[in-house]
This record gives C-alpha cells, structure tokens and sequence, in this order.
DNA sequence: CAAAAACTTGACTGCTTGGTCAAATTCAAA
DNA sequence: TTTGAATTTGACCAAGCAGTCAAGTTTTTG
C-alpha cells in the first residue's frame, strides 16, 4: 500500500518525502499521458523531476507503483464534477453545468484526461476492478437522478447511460484528441475566447439538438 | 516508399507476399491497437502472425513500417463515410447516415478506432503532416457542407467544426472506451440489438438534444 | 528437373530499460 | 556539534528489445 520508501515513524512523511512526492506524481503524469504506461521510462519521469533515476525509486518503489499512485490521485479529482451533480437542481442547469466544468479541466489538465483514457484503452489493467464497482455504482446512481428527471418531464426521454457516454466522450474529446483538434483549427484553440465557444456548441447540441426548432 | 522485401520484378507481389502482408497488417493491428506503437513487440506481432520476428522484417523493413502501413490502411477505410457526406442529400438524413456507419464501424472494429486514438494521444508523431493537410481539407470541406444547410434552415444553427468532433468523440467512443462501456453496462453490450440501441440513443440527443420539446 | 529466386529461421548483436547496491552526502534531533 | 537516520547518486545487472546475418528450405521458372 504504502512506497517502499516507508520509515519507522508512523506512516507519517517527512517534509522532504512531501516535496519529492509531488514532483515525481507530476511529471509522471506528464509523461505517462502521452508515452503511455510502456512508452514510459523512468529515466524519463526522473529527469522531468530533476532527480535520478535511483532517487525516484527510493520514493516508489517501482515504475508500477508511481502510475497506480497518478491514475488514483487523477481519477478522483476527474470524477468530483459528476459526482457533485444534485439530483435536486434544475436538470438543465446541472447538466450544463457538468458540461462546463468538464470542459474547462479537459482545457486546464488535459494530461490527466489522457492518462486515464490510455488506462482504458489498455483494457484497463489497473482500473478494471474500480470500473466495475465504484464507477458503476455511481453510474447507476447518477443514472436514476437522470431517469427521474426524465419521468418528471424535465428532460427530453433518452437512455440516461447513453447520454452519460455521450457527454463524457464529447468533453474528454477536446483533451484526448487536443492534438488533432490543432490541426484541424489551427491557432484559433490558443485565442482566449475559445473555450467558451466549444462550451457553447456542445452545450446548444447536447440541450437542443441540431434539428431546427420551429419556435 | 515500399518494402525491402522489394525485389526485382517491378513492384508486383507475389502470392505469399501478399498473403503474409495482410496476415501481418492484421496482427499488427491488434497488437499496436491495445499497447499502442512503444509497448508493441515485433515478436508479439509475428507470434499473432504465425511467424518468426526475421521472417516479419523480411516483408517490412522495420517496426515504424509496419506500423505506418496499418495506420495508412485504416485512416482511409475509417474516413471514408465522412467523405461520403452528400452535400446533396437531406441534412438530418445524411448525418444520421454518417453516425450509423461509425457506430457500426466501432462496434466491428474496435481496434481500427483504438490504433488511432493512440496515435493522436502519443503527438501524432506519424500523422501530424496529414492532419494539418488532407484531413483539415476536408473538414473544412464538410464544414461549408453543413454551413450552408444551416442557412438553408435545415439544421439548427451550430458550430460545423463542434459538431464534428462531437459526431466523432461519441461514435469513437465506444470503441476506444469498450472496456468501460462494458464494466458499466455488463452483458448488455454483447445482446443482440444494443449496437441499435446506442444509435438509437446518440442519433436522438444529436438530432433533438435533451431539452424536452413541447409539440 | 535443375538452378535461381523467393522465402524462412535460429543465433547473435548492440542498445534500452527497470531495478539493485553500496557508498556517499545531507538533514534533524538531542 | 554530534550522531544516527534520511536522502541522493553512480555503477552495475539482467531482461527485453529491434534489427542483422548466414545458412537453410521452399517455390518458381526456364
């Protein structure tokens, strides 16, 4: 459970050890995201960490345990938003809310959105016990929120699951896939007012559709 | 350009030549799909392949050719519906054509999807070239399609380039994030008629959002 | 059917990489 | 300030890797 590194004195680290873990959790997370988890090495985390090699394995122990450390650190911080959505708020609101929110750390972060999806699309290997037990559970909690909202006429009826993939697909899309997404609009993603217009389209297709409205 | 198992007879394969490079692209692709272009081992692909890892490089010089061919072969495959986007046909029934046939395509070939979202997570070290050129050309070239059905009125006014990538984002995912998608829904995601049902689901968000419409 | 060309492979090479070890160096408590 | 613990590192090791080579075997062709 705990590094390797672990002393005598309870569990408890030392100022050091908070420092260097931090540095380490970071650029590992920099270069998990995009190398992968083999594409990694730990000559590479090391270096971005300004240490050595050796150094790093004295606060982890191995190459396995710094990543475990990363993706559970990141996956926590990347599920708040969608755990936070209340089942007592206005169902638009909360809706384009989560939207927002999820945007804007896919602008802010898109490292850890990376990471995570190269774990899935590695079959999860790490992760395939959390999917299958506490993401699901939240899932399926979340889910009836949106059933419920359905039923009570303030939403539109879709399958709430295919709406939830829809909205997480769409808004990691713009993290997972920055690198195309320059290509293909060039300069304008660095001009400020951009996240806002991504927010916007989403938002205008996800509440309205692209079928016009006869209003 | 080709091969090193070029030989003197111009440019034309021979029988086995062409049997065993579609045996290795076919490999490939499963392996550089689930642990993307670094975690792949030539020997892994030859083992799938049915062949020595000598006998593998003696049809493609190196692993990066290997890799460049299957990612060349399923770029085209994989854009060709987007291409086919009739500028001419009825706006909702085009697009809902087009998210169809992605879906279908993810759901068959999930590795095709994956072998892509890798390349474009790692930099685009590969591709970077023919994203700035061929695929911009032709997005914008979808985008005034969709442009100009919007002033025609026949779709809600919406950012073209948004909704694409949020056509893509979702029609991908299910590919891409298959290990999640199944550790949330279970069994459901082999029965029968899911892949309808999940186009049922996206094809009514895209088409009418999830603002209930009062008619 | 013989010779050449095409195909196939095991053994090998040089390089990278995750991880170990022992020898410093720095830090913190008394 | 001393002393033991914590921290840091260079040298090293074994495994895994892409790619080479020479020596085969099979297929094609005249």
């Amino acid at each position: 459970m705990t590094s390797t590194s672990e002393k005598k004195n309870g569990g408890k680290l030392s100022r050091i050890q908070l420092e260097n873990r931090a540095t380490i959790t970071q650029a590992a997370l920099d270069v998990f995201s995009t190398d992968g988890y083999r594409g990694a090495t730990v000559d590479r985390i090391a270096e971005r960490a300004g240490m050595s090699k050796t150094n790093l394995l004295y606060y982890f122990g191995s190459k396995e345990e710094v990543y475990a450390t990363v993706i559970e650190q990141t996956v926590e911080e990347w599920l708040q938003p969608f755990a936070d959505i209340d089942p007592d708020g206005d169902p638009i609101e909360e809706i384009r809310k989560y939207i927002s929110i999820k945007l804007k750390m896919s602008a802010q972060k898109p490292e850890a959105s990376k990471l995570f999806a190269n774990e899935i699309q590695r079959g999860a290997p790490l992760m395939g016990k959390f999917l299958r037990t506490r993401l699901k559970a939240l899932v399926d909690e979340k889910a009836d929120v949106i059933r419920s909202w359905i039923d009570a006429g303030s939403l539109a009826p879709v399958d709430p699951y295919h709406l939830v993939f829809m909205i997480w697909a769409t808004t990691q899309h713009y993290a997972d896939f920055d690198t195309q997404v320059e290509a293909i609009l060039g300069s304008a993603v660095r001009k400020p007012g951009f996240q806002e217009q991504v927010g916007q389209a989403v938002l205008s297709v996800v509440l309205n559709g692209i079928r016009p409205r006869d209003e």
